[in-house]
Order: structure tokens, then C-alpha cells, then sequence
DNA sequence: AGGAGCTGTGACCGATCGTTCTCCCTCTTA
DNA sequence: TAAGAGGGAGAACGATCGGTCACAGCTCCT
């Protein structure tokens, strides 16, 4: 999930402007640090297991991000491109046109979700709660991924016109925060009990 | 916080009973590992770390805990003892009587907690998300010690008359965790967002 | 033909991981 | 006073960590 293969072949490229940022090696790199470390988080996953799961070179690794920390961060990149934009605001948009449906949609998204076999949770929670110390980079790019969302969020509540998009979005994004740790800790229907408490919010702030 | 040193002296024992459960040096490796692992997490933490905080023996430390797995167990029980029993459970107790207001007061509590300078985040969350492993021991403690948190919301929640007291403690619950994220994405307000949430809950379960 | 550029291979670095071992010292209690 | 247990010190274990090196091979462009 959220990790689909589109690939975008770009092998075969113009003039000797071979970018050593978009090589199929990259990609294959990136892939399997997409897989490996949103299952199993950032310190759990070594270089050796990415190496092995992309089957390129070691070197290759080193030639294409500087660092582990530089992978981490193309990953956490790629993982708003994959899991925020790509995936929940896409399903959401797809689902529902009016902005509160579209509010209330999100937990429609995450029932499904928490019910996949292979739930892996939200990789930015977990590099934020891993990575404790908040000057470091990967802690500070975590937490900048979540406020992206938080921004999403109010968007929604702007157009579903409530009086404190900026509070109200505040107050969501801890609503979805909560259902995904349980969902962690493994209560499939967190999501359900989640849009009840999400819909009281809406009750208060848009009679409707 | 929640690490107070009543230390219990327990040297100079009975007859030959000196028993290596309780000895001092025990006592002073769990302290070391309680700092350490609830303000940086499992894995960020080793034996080295822990032996040199509490400047106890790198053998000391392996003839009282068996293996690293052992000792974080012993840290998440003190935990429970500390943060939960100790901690919130006793400060919502102390401050109201009325079930309804010991809920409530829970993000009063946290929102002291939210505003500490070297605010640490919940130990079982942590952990949970940390190890993966839904089948590792230190996974499946974590969940159970969340598990008794919520048994003492389901008695509250009992205590206030409310119809479905587990389903009630379980939406509880995800509030409470989404507030603990929010503070540790640096939302110092997450307390007051979250109570003003749970007052609505409140609102539609006890008619008051 | 030749050079540039990316990749693969595999050895290797120092550091750190969790864990074990041995030797010795210091208490306490019988 | 002797026994015995707990602790301290430090070397060492094999494994793994993130990261580097030299060298050879391939494919593409000019």
C-alpha cells in the first residue's frame, strides 16, 4: 500500500545530462527504503537491509545519498508525495465534494486502512517519537510533514467555513493522531470510534 | 518528573535473604534506565549508557537483569508504578472526586505535564511504536500496560453512570493519545484542545 | 576510438552493539 | 575467623553499525 510501483522509467535520457538524482538505481534504493522503513521504522532498518532488498551496490547507495540520514529524509519526502498527498487527500477528494463530508471522509480512509494486514502506521509520528532529540533534522523534517497535513486539514475547514480553521484543524489532527496509535496498538475499529468523536466537533461548529 | 528518588533503602536486610531482587545496585541501574529510556527511547539507549549513569559495574548490571529485554521490562513496570499509578492516577484523584470531573482533570494534569522543559512523552506509546514486532515482548508489555490505563478510565467512566463504559474509555483513550503526540510534535496547548473535545463527548453521554 | 559516467564487487575502516569472562576486593553473617 | 555473596574493573567476544576504498565492467556520447 501507498507504495505503487508507477516507476517512471527514466532509463535511456537526454545529452550527457544523466542526473544521478532520478538513476533507476536510485529509484530501486528509494523503493526498498520506502518499504523497510515505514514497516519498521528508522533505527530498526540498517544499510545492509536496504542494500540487500534493492540489490545494488553498496557504493551505488553512497554515490546516490551522501548519508543514512539523507535516505531518511528522501524517504519521509516520498512518503508525502506517496502516503499525504497521493493517498489520503486524493481518496478523500475522490470520495465527497462538500468540505465537511470530505472532513468526516478521512476517518472512512483510515478504517480502511487500519484493517490492511500489513498496517505500518504513520511514518511521521513514528520518526517524530523516535527521534527524540528535536534539533536533529529528521526530527524537525517530521514534524514539518505533519503541519503540511494540519494545512490540508484547514483548507477543509476554511471552505466548510468554521470560525477557527486554524484551531479546528488543531484539534482534528489530534483526533487522527489518536485513532492511528490506536490503531497501532491494534484496535481495528479506532477509526469508527474516532469519526463519532470527529462528528461531535462538526455538530458544535456548523449547525447544520 | 515522575522519577522521584524515595530510593527505599532496603541494605542491611534480614538473615542471608539478601535478596537480588532489591539490592541497591539494582536500585540504581533501574534509576539510570529510567531516565535514559523514557527521555530517549529503547534502541537510542545502550548497556554502556546505562552502566555509566549509574556507575554501576557492566557485570552488575548482567547478574541482576539477565539481557537488555529484561531490564527494559523492569523500566516499563516502573513505569506503570511511576507515571500511571503513581502519577496520574493519583493527581486526578487528589484534585476532584466526581468521576466525571477525574476524566475531565486528566488534561488539566497534562497540561502541566505538556508544559514541562524536558516533557518526555508516554514510555508504552513510545516503546509500541519503536518495536514493531507485534509479536516481541516488549511490544505486547507496552499494549498491556495501555490496556490498564484504560481500565482505570472504564471504572470512571463506570463510576459516571455512562452506558457504554468501554467504548466510552476506548474514545477517551485516543484522546488522551493524540494530545501526547500533538505535545510531542511541540503543542503546548494540546491539553486544553483536547479537554474541549472531550467535553463534548461529556456533553452527549451524561446529560447534565 | 576514446572518454565520461554510473554500477558492481568485495575488502576494509573504526565504532558501537549486547554479552561473557576472569580476577580481586569488601562486606555480612554464622 | 571462615564462608560466601555482591560488587568493581577491565579485557574480550562476535556481530553489526554507518561509511570508505580501489578496481573492473558496462553503456552511452562525441
Amino acid at each position: 500500500m501507498h507504495n505503487g510501483s508507477e516507476a517512471v522509467n527514466l532509463v535511456t535520457q537526454t545529452a550527457g545530462a544523466r542526473s544521478p538524482a532520478s538513476s533507476e538505481a536510485r529509484e530501486r534504493i528509494l523503493a526498498a527504503a520506502y518499504d523497510l522503513f515505514s514497516r519498521n521504522g528508522i533505527r530498526a532498518v540498517g544499510i545492509d537491509a536496504i542494500i540487500e532488498r534493492s540489490g545494488v551496490a553498496r557504493m551505488t547507495l553512497y554515490r546516490n545519498f551522501t548519508s543514512k540520514d539523507e535516505l531518511v529524509l528522501a524517504f519521509l519526502e516520498r512518503r508525502e508525495e506517496r502516503w499525504t498527498n497521493g493517498w489520503l487527500q486524493q481518496e478523500v477528494e475522490r470520495r465527497t465534494v462538500d468540505p465537511v463530508d470530505r472532513l468526516l471522509a478521512i476517518f472512512d480512509v483510515f478504517d480502511e486502512w487500519f484493517r490492511t494486514d500489513d498496517f505500518e502506521g504513520c511514518s511521521f509520528i513514528n520518526v517524530l517519537l523516535e527521534i527524540t532529540d528535536t534539533g536533529n533534522s529528521l526530527h524537525q523534517a517530521s514534524a514539518t510533514y505533519l503541519v503540511r497535513i494540519r494545512s490540508f486539514l484547514e483548507r477543509l475547514a476554511t471552505e466548510a467555513g468554521v470560525a477557527d480553521p486554524a484551531a479546528f484543524a488543531k484539534q482534528w489532527h489530534i483526533l487522527m493522531k489518536g485513532s492511528i496509535v490506536a490503531a497501532a496498538e491494534g484496535d481495528q475499529d479506532a477509526a469508527t470510534r474516532t469519526q463519532d468523536l470527529a462528528s461531535l466537533l462538526v455538530a458544535r461548529e456548523l449547525k447544520r
